[in-house]
DNA sequence: TTGAAAGCGCTAACAC
DNA sequence: GTGTTAGCGCTTTCAA
């Protein structure tokens, strides 16, 4: 009897698993599966990695065992000692998650990653761009296989040595700088030149350009197409109709209230971005002006075909986006020498009401 | 020469740190760190940690080495070692993060997570509830320190055993059934009450109710708030016009499509979640009877003041819930024998028209 | 088919 | 101040 405790012992099993008062039991590990069952640790990580070549027996044996001490294998653990260190995790750096773009693209993403058996790490950056980095270092730190940036910082050169690490990347809405990298963009800037035509065609003159932070290409390509498009047409030279680098509702509400309460206000809108069109569509509402001012705007948004007019939007599809983005990842991830790979996902004009309005005679 | 190379060796630097042919270079570690700068592990690990009492000199002559190596500490090898083997990591798990209510609950969580150096894993459950545990589990194994759920689950007495091993847990939206947690929920039912009686003050006696899934708590309890005010009114008995388990907007636009085209339609509507109000917002303005028929809705949309009438609305503060879930998860961390500690986060009605429209005379 | 030993990258505990 | 040793929970390698 003494003689099995020691034996016990020595397969160090140091604590029985019993619960203490707290009703506290710390979780258990391999070595205690093995203990309980009577094999050797090894035996176990084969069970529970369903590794070949284990009698039936000894299965059910450390099977019973773990049930038992509902053992849940660390995968943290094992990952550092797997070949190839791959934790199958993967990280999502965006501006804001709640925006409901992003949301979409998150939930893509998830999608394709939950088949894997990946799980995602979500971060905003909080109203500060100088977060990018930290945020990038932080999950390359937790040893991430792969990052999905929609980049927002200046420039993204500081991801090169973290790439040559290995750490696998994908940008999403628009390329990186200063970096090469599997890329999904939509086609921003033809698109914009399109929805801004249909204006012209319709009789529009003066075209108001409402765009997001200017340093990001997204905004700066949505800009260009507005600008392709009013210098093919004998429309009137846009300067006056051009507001940038707006980043609110609240601001984008702000400064179509002041565009079209001015002396010659103009009458169609381009807003260049969702959280901007939603601005407009409430400047245009309390000023009751929806019915007699176009507008078009780039991503759709809820409730924009409800509305009265509906809003005329150029769509993209942020959750084919997101899993667009993680397959390019896990290409990646499969083999690291491709040659990085944009996707151009088209968007294209669904027209409502709003972007049909002609000019007042 | 000769010597010092095989010093070098004994140190077990392996590879020097060459850059191949194909420009991969693996990540460094701390020996090779160590071995750089001509120290030991130990004192890497102490300045890369800011751990006080090394030498100026030392600490200088490190951190040369760890940037020209690119070293990036592997946080998941340290927590193995590190006492109470915290990862400094935690779940979400939701049934859908492209939902802007829970979306904005994951900001929230982000938001606290963040400043605490934590990082969120997001994951939704893809249509399937029975997916909740295999998520769970999922994340048990990656040792996340703590989850926050919205139970969608029939049950949730298989997180005991996760709880007892020291996963700290919250919920949100609604409480889970079969086990005990700290809890962020709002007073959906007295706040549905009072919605609904003041459909009753304004004279309507058919008043609709179009609720989420029965078998969520949330969803019978704004489903019982809307019983207590018709059982205390003198209204006519609901029956007929309660509608439940709706999943989708698709389908609440179907549901009260057919309400309002039956017979005896109701005159006001008690839409019980996001999705729903917005179903009903199409169909009433595909009737064009939104003018006549009242509607309120529980939790808030975008929108919904620039609709006409605007929406009103039962609205939640869901990214002030997800601040509170956060640290409510931290405060079980910090002392896990406390007390499972339930908070409301009151809503209450906003108007905005819909709500106050009087039935058709 | 099973198991013992080494070691993933790091920190804890304890030397010196 | 700095270094050495052991070991976190697991997989790899190799021997039996």
């Amino acid at each position: 009897m003494q003689y099995s405790v020691f034996v016990m012992t020595t397969l160090s099993s140091p604590q029985p698993p019993l619960e203490g008062p707290s009703g506290h039991r710390p979780r258990s590990t391999m070595r205690e599966v093995a203990a309980l069952a009577g094999v050797s640790l090894k035996t176990v990580s084969r069970v529970v990695n369903r590794e070949p070549g284990v009698s039936a027996e000894l299965v059910i044996r450390v099977e019973r065992a773990a049930a038992q001490l509902d053992f849940r294998p660390n995968l943290t653990a094992a990952n550092l000692r797997r070949s190839g260190q791959r934790t199958a995790t993967i990280g999502l750096v965006f501006e804001d998650v709640s925006n409901p773009f992003f949301a979409s693209i998150l939930r893509g993403v998830e999608e394709v990653a939950a088949q894997r058996g990946v799980a995602v790490f979500a971060a905003s950056l909080d109203e500060d761009q100088s977060q990018e980095q930290q945020i990038v270092e932080a999950f390359s730190s937790r040893r991430v296989d792969g990052l999905i940036l929609a980049p927002t910082a200046v420039e993204q050169g500081y991801l090169a040595n973290e790439m040559r690490s290995g750490l696998a990347m994908a940008f999403v809405d628009r390329a990186p700088r200063g970096v090469e990298g599997d890329v999904i963009v939509t086609n921003n800037r033809a698109a914009t030149r399109d929805a801004v035509q249909q204006l012209i065609e319709f009789g529009h003159q003066r075209i108001a350009f409402i765009g997001g932070v200017s340093a990001l290409p997204t905004a700066e390509d949505r800009y260009n197409g507005y600008l392709d498009a009013m210098m093919a047409a004998p429309a009137r030279v846009p300067g006056d109709y051009v507001v940038r680098d707006i980043r609110t509702m609240a601001q984008a509400e702000k400064s179509v209230t002041e565009l079209l309460t001015s002396a010659q206000p103009p009458t169609a809108l381009f807003t260049a971005q969702n959280l901007i069109s939603m601005g407009a569509v409430r400047a245009l509402r309390a000023l009751s002006v929806e019915k007699s001012t176009a507008q078009i705007g780039f991503d759709d948004f809820e409730l924009a075909d409800v509305l009265n007019p509906g809003v005329t939007v150029v769509a993209q599809d942020p959750r084919r986006i997101g899993r667009l983005a993680a397959e390019a990842l896990f290409a990646r991830l499969a083999d690291p020498t491709r040659q990085p790979f944009t996707t151009v996902v088209p968007s294209a004009v669904i027209s409502r009401g709003s972007g049909e309005i002609p000019p007042p005679p």
